[in-house]
DNA sequence: ACTATTCGTGGAAGCGTTTCCACGACCATA
DNA sequence: TATGGTCGTGGAAACGCTTCCACGAATAGT
């Protein structure tokens, strides 16, 4: 009986030392209603006393769910993806649920299947961020019945539950606002344009400068790949041109960090000589000099939004699917300002 | 029999398609010697012809173990972390383990039994990224008998299996470094003191000074938290002194981010008025500008390897415990200089 | 007071594997 | 040609729990 020696405690334990069947005592775990509330206490305190907890390979094969929810990924370390986890992690926390995680790198070179047959009793639903081809998992997952919703996914296909920001009105207000500033010419560099949100913030950008009547320069765009490096070549690209942006619209934090080094190098100085623009507000963003002016994404709230959908949906399976859009937010702080009149 | 209306393929439909029992159906899955290289064939093709998973709750209620490493981080989002993670999860990828990620906060309230208890069951084995009370965990674990190894821990207390780095010699060097290149005045920034790591490299600093006979100046030594704001306000700080140095030391590459902003904000140049190295050589080290000089410290390497200790660990529970420090490696890039031959 | 209900509980059948035991077939040795 | 061994296999128990079914007791309705 001592916990050091026989560390296993089970059900059967408990009944035994409760004087309850192993029913009644799965019953008091299970918060069944059918169950004497003076037999509750009882058992409730032996299992305390003995320290149990309930093996969960066995709960979830008797009664087929596993409380916890896989969360696939292409990766981590970068803040973006870290501030979606946050979200997720805390609402899966407050429900007390936990966490399963895959790496999108992992199973790339196996059939999309195999995601749905690897997750298939080891989680209850699967929440795939950032997924590059979102088709391959929607499709498999669908039929299988498989409950998940996706975060920042690629807009088009079929209709599957998800979540992601109003990339194209982030896009359209950040470039508007510029506009207002009095700038003309203003670079953007894209991200990878096989996501739908690189190519959402390339069409908000596209229709603010239709709308304010200014000419779409293809000069002025530069297509990246949301890395770094990538904004600070093409913020050198657009700087080299002969009639040269006055702003720079990067379509992420990371790339705007890289487009401030380039201006560094060349002994230009923001806000005073050129506008740098990002989108996402990481951290970071507020931490850099000078502080990044860019297009609030709200991650974290995406991560938990996200979860909770997948939680309704697992309470409700047949409730219609809904795609979310969190609306974005123009944050102004130290790297945009009006140009010094030249403008060519 | 379609897959379609019945998704639960079972050994039982295996076996029953390919003519045997169960249990040599089993043995096929686990690569069992004892079993006809003809018959393993035919129920392999049965396996594949079916699309049969094998439920891992119900092999690890039947076998005990889980074929799921758990992961307990204080924290995602940060760089550091996730280079960490990425040599866990490439090893883990490896070995066709899955693994389970829980975060500290999630638990911080409960006593450190519950992390035991928790994790009985539903993982092989634990890897405990960089805990800020490593005496917390090791204590119920060791006393259960779990499997663990602790990344970048604390080095105090019982000994455990551990990898970190050394941090004291690669404070050291780049102390040391610094001296050789003139600067007399080093302004020291340092992490969390709570952390073995922090003082470690504080040491290496200190230990530095002493053998190039150089004065020690409690002044000269900032108190942060491995955070990128202490960065900036140490540095405010250290450059705000009558005597300021010719160089500062940030404890972590966060750190040394903040301390660029804070000598930009007062117009001064790196390298050339001072220097600035950080520690860890997150992968922005070598995208900001100037790129920063810093000591490398082996992080993807330090989850590799301690991913293989446990593994080692679980395969041979017997064998003594070890803790392994890795190497760390001074990376000499743009932020640091002679000093221009002033220093009062 | 007597039959319907409801309530609390025990018992037992799974859930999908692994693994131990046992058994026959076959081979090599004596 | 007996005999001991190995090899491949089948059968069944066990893993710890949930849940369905059934049963007796208590309660309510008439």
């Amino acid at each position: 009986m001592d916990k050091r020696l026989n560390p296993k405690i089970t059900i059967i334990d408990v009944a035994n030392e409760a004087g309850v069947s192993v029913g009644t005592a799965s019953r008091v775990i299970n918060n069944d209603v059918h169950v004497a509330p003076e037999t509750r206490e009882r058992v409730s305190d032996v299992m305390v006393r003995l320290g149990f907890v309930p093996n969960r390979q066995a709960r979830s094969l008797a009664g087929g769910k596993t409380d916890t929810i896989g969360v696939l990924v292409p990766d981590l370390g970068t803040s973006y993806i870290g501030e979606i986890m946050h979200g997720i992690d805390a609402e899966l926390a407050l429900n007390q649920l936990d966490l399963m995680l895959f790496t999108t790198h992992r199973t790339a070179t196996k059939e999309a299947n195999y995601v749905a047959n690897m997750v298939k009793g080891m989680v209850d639903g699967l929440l795939v961020v950032l997924p590059r081809n979102p088709a391959d998992y929607t499709g498999s997952l669908t039929r299988r019945n498989f409950p998940f919703v996706l975060i920042d996914h690629q807009g088009n296909g079929d209709p599957c539950p998800a979540v992601g920001a109003t990339n194209w009105q982030g896009a359209y207000d950040a470039t508007e606002y510029l506009i207002k500033l009095g700038h003309k010419r203003i670079g953007f560099i894209t991200g990878s344009m096989d996501l739908g949100a690189a190519t959402e913030r390339l069409a908000g950008y596209n229709s603010a400068l239709r709308d304010q009547r200014l000419p779409q320069d293809p000069a002025l765009i530069y297509e990246g790949t949301f890395f770094q490096p990538d904004g600070y070549a093409g913020t050198c690209a657009l700087l080299d041109l002969d009639n040269p942006p006055t702003a720079i619209f990067a379509s992420n934090d990371a790339m705007a960090m890289g487009a401030i080094d380039a201006v560094r190098g060349r002994d230009l100085h923001i806000p005073e000589n050129i506008s740098i623009i990002g989108f996402d507000d990481v951290p970071q963003s507020a931490l850099v000099r000078p502080t990044l002016t860019t297009v609030r994404q709200p991650l974290e709230e995406m991560g938990r939004i996200a979860t909770q959908m997948l939680l309704e949906r697992l309470k409700n399976p047949e409730q219609e699917i809904q795609r979310i859009e969190l609306p974005t937010e123009l944050i102004i702080r130290g790297s945009t300002a009006s140009p010094i009149g030249n403008t060519g």
